[in-house]
DNA sequence: TGTTGACCTTATAGTCACTATAAGGTGTTA
DNA sequence: TAACACCTTATAGTGACTATAAGGTCAACA
């Protein structure tokens, strides 16, 4: 298979693809004698364990942890364990940060009823005083 | 004022201001003699007011935006309130993103209950299955 | 035979909002 | 004279791609 096939196979960009091998992500590929490269299924189901970590915003960084732990598979799953959990941890933060802004955003959006000059809007006025 | 002194006034790096002056966000500095910088109070207040929308998350392209509306106060600001609404929108569509995500993350974090070989833990397997 | 077209190759630059580093000039103090 | 804090510009790195350029390969068609 070529890399084209792979890409369409998999839903992704062909560059996306030499990105991941240039990271190490996926194994080097065989190439035929015109240089093309040439995909197999072990090819196919490393990209796809690495699009399935993209879904859960896993990092290339986690991605590669996690490669290791694969290739290890009779150590203890302990350090994947430990991954999912900081990353989930990381995951709640985020939306934390996020409610939070989203309260302050409403607050001032609230200070605006339309149809004001900018000089009388509300909400240009409480940007400039910062959250409170 | 020099950017220095600047810098620890507003709590940025100066590297910062010289972007955002480079960015076009604030508006070039005096020059001492000597080449540095010279900063008044027109400067503090057009730096706050960045350092503001950047605590709500707005980009620097709408803060451009949103000093168009500040240099023309007696127009509507209607377009201020639409960028907010905008904005705002954004944040939530983040939100629900990332709540289906710690969903999903949380059914994966099941999987496995700790202390398997990586050959059995149920996360790793779950995220080859893809979500669903 | 020539040429279109889809495919492949590498290399380079851009995205966003900074952040880090290098290499050097200025000005006050010891 | 030297140390020190401060300033200057220029350049590269972050993350995970995405876009562009410039060119090579191969099958099909006139
Ligand atoms: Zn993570
Ligand atoms: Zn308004
Ligand atoms: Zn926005
Ligand atoms: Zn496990």
């Amino acid at each position: 298979m070529r890399i084209g096939q792979l890409a369409r196979k998999m839903g992704v960009d062909t560059q996306t693809i030499r990105f991941y091998e240039k990271e190490g992500l996926l194994p080097t590929p065989d190439r035929q004698k015109n240089g093309y490269r040439t995909y197999g299924k072990k090819h196919g189901e490393e990209l796809a364990f690495i699009l399935g970590c993209r879904l859960l915003n896993l990092s290339l960084s986690e991605i590669r942890q996690l490669q290791v732990c694969r290739k290890n598979p009779h150590q203890p799953c302990a350090a994947i364990n430990t991954l999912l959990d900081d990353h989930i941890a990381r995951v709640q933060s985020q939306i934390a940060t996020l409610e939070a802004l989203q309260q302050q955003l409403a607050v001032l959006r609230k200070q605006c009823d339309d149809d004001r000059a900018v000089a009388e809007c509300g909400i240009l006025a409480g940007i400039g005083e910062g959250p409170r």
